[in-house]
DNA sequence: TTACTTCTTCAAGCATACTTTAACTCAAGC
DNA sequence: GCTTGAGTTAAAGTATGCTTGAAGAAGTAA
């Protein structure tokens, strides 16, 4: 275990939580960006943690990975990001966050007086008619509260 | 078009917005219960179009079919929901909701603080380690701030 | 009755997000 | 040097939420 060329998937694993298939798989899907040493194994970078923890997060939050690699996109992908750039990443992920959650509370307070009152219909039900969206965008699983 | 007999698939479909595709689909999930006429064509009820509303609201939502099977469950499947039903599904929805925007706002509430600040990390951030849950669920797509 | 649209079932396909398996190489301890 | 644990790739599998396609039956209009 030498650390000195970065660490290895099965430590990365151990410290974000993540199965290292997960993180191949967002090695993959170009979340991060692990160098090679001179056998071909992933070494990461301890940036590496905290970019794996962010996209973990935003998981939990309902982003896809396509959602999330916009998100990093500013990172500098082969060297240590700044505090800089961690800031600007989290407010732009804030206002995400903010317009999500705005979105669901218009939705609450329409929701006793619609669903209660028995109107429920799309034709007539404001509920859905202003707030919809996830519903038609392509096949798969939807999610959440999209993100337009 | 005799709707004496209630409203074929294809009618729901215009007045939901659904494709029949996936109507059918719910039904096979649960969902929604249409009879059969003499063919063995299917016939909706119109209680059945704010059945399959409620459905496509609680999609966008972030809630799976599985959430949305539950939360039907006190209507009956064979008649017209009455007021009292609706009023109670959406008690327990509401306060759903409630718990989910609640969820997502203490992690704004963290967010300037922990990704701001760089200190993003699982052994270290609040904002992970607390608010996690997602993320260790069984396969398939991982969805929204989760129900428990 | 013909013609056309809609409906039916069943199986397969697709997108997302991974996991599992197979077959093999590499690294580290004794 | 050998064994064992860890890493590698590629392909296939799984769960969710549907759509698409095939082949045929039913409904409706002219």
């Amino acid at each position: 275990m030498r650390n000195r060329q970065g660490l290895t998937i099965g430590q990365v694993a151990e410290r974000t939580g993540l199965a290292t298939s997960a993180i191949r798989y967002y090695e993959d899907m170009g979340l991060v960006f692990p160098f090679r040493n001179d056998a071909g194994q992933r070494r990461f970078a301890s940036a590496d943690i905290r970019r794996l923890s962010f996209v973990m997060i935003s998981q939990s939050l309902g982003f896809t990975i396509s959602d999330i690699r916009e998100a990093l996109a500013p990172l500098p992908a082969d060297r240590a990001p700044t505090k800089a750039h961690w800031t600007k990443i989290s407010k732009t992920f804030g206002k995400e966050l903010d317009d999500r959650i705005a979105k669901m509370q218009r939705l609450r307070e329409k929701l006793d007086g619609c669903i209660g009152c028995g109107c429920l219909s799309l034709k007539t039900c404001s509920l859905y008619n202003k707030e919809d969206a996830a519903a038609k965008k392509g096949r798969g699983p939807r999610h959440l509260i999209d993100s337009d």
